[in-house]
DNA sequence: CGCACTAGGTGCGTATCACGCAAGTTGTGG
DNA sequence: CCACAACTTGCGTGATACGCACCTAGTGCG
């Protein structure tokens, strides 16, 4: 579904930004969060099997190539929540389609904790996990039919998601926590959702 | 109560920080989104007094810089609830505090539309906004007594709160927007935080 | 089946930039 | 009035991002 319908170029150009992508993140967890600055350019591309210059195409920053999987991930969100079946309350459905999208494949702790714990990659990790609200704010209004260009509501509320899956994210890496990940989602995501009353007086 | 309470140097600093910052934002406007790139670190220095040496002891990269003051003010948000008289519910503490934070001085429309809708600025600006959460967070626990530790609830809150306000921001920009940035953020935080009509019983 | 077209990859050159280092300058405390 | 600590600054350096021009591979058409 996801590389299918695509031509061969695109497919390329998908499995490139992802082999980038993965060889900076690898390499990155491999330095630990304090050596980043001896992560250089140069062996991003070399590990991936681009040039320099190719790797330049893709990212303009050391720190966007390493959260380029979460970015991905995070725009795959609009569409997990379209995927939900129509008639489920909408808090409900944001839940189903978060954990599914968040822990289909559990994360790989190890790369979640470079990428949220350490500072210099904070302002690219913002980035990444922010890119789910627009796409999830169009799908949100889509299902409870309201105008985002009018209404704030949809916008807030995927916004507010994706912090929520933030926190959860940095709770989850806490030392000492037992709970899934799933559990810790819902249990964020509750704290920001309208809890299911039957019918949203959205207007005004 | 900012500048007091500070030892002469401390002052000096604050000072330096928010000339450089004020510069670089300044200039950052001049040159519009798409010149972003013209603005040297040189002529932020220049105008703002210092070397530009000096400009790197405070800031690691232009984008840092120009977002500054946005920083500096959600570094306040959790003071701002702080001072809500306790007695007052939750939400409305929050609401409070929020609009008497960001339309004491009425925002500069073009530095937060320089901030917040230009591409490069996108993660330092989230940065920026996102400072709010820890003392907001921290705020929101000592209001409610929950052990921040323990429960996710007052950093989803806080989270959440932020992202709200960066969506009213966003909105407020928006060409054809009548209403008062107060209004707005009203509207916005009314989105995610729990409804406390008239009377709430329970805290949970 | 081969060709023109276009998107993507690569090498090179360059303008900045971030930061370590060490010396000079200005507050602070005794 | 002095010794100490914090802050500023100029210099030198390794690294980076990106424009430009050229080359390679995938695509669509006759």
């Amino acid at each position: 579904m996801t590389d299918d319908a695509m031509d061969l170029r695109a497919r390329n150009k998908q499995a490139t930004r992802e082999a980038i992508s993965h060889a900076a993140l690898r390499l990155a967890i491999e330095q630990g969060p304090h050596g980043l600055a001896l992560v250089r350019v140069h062996d991003i591309a070399e590990a991936a099997g681009v040039s320099s210059r190719t790797y330049n195409n893709y990212f303009s920053s050391r720190e966007e190539a390493i959260c380029g999987f979460q970015a991905d991930q995070s725009r795959r969100a609009g569409q997990a929540l379209r995927s939900r079946p129509a008639d489920e309350p909408l808090d409900q459905a944001v839940i189903a389609a978060v954990i599914e999208l968040y822990t289909d494949p559990e994360p790989d702790k190890a790369g979640l904790r470079m990428i949220m714990l350490t500072p210099a990659l904070e302002g690219e990790a913002l980035k990444a996990f922010s890119m789910a609200e627009g796409p999830l704010a169009e799908a949100i209004a889509a299902r409870t039919g309201a105008d985002p260009e009018r209404d704030l509501s949809p916008a807030v509320t995927a916004a507010a998601v994706a912090a929520a899956i933030r926190v959860a994210g940095r709770h989850w890496l806490t030392p000492g926590t037992t709970d899934t990940f799933a559990t810790i989602l819902r249990h964020a995501l509750s704290c920001v959702l309208p809890a299911t009353p039957p019918d949203d007086p959205a207007a005004r």
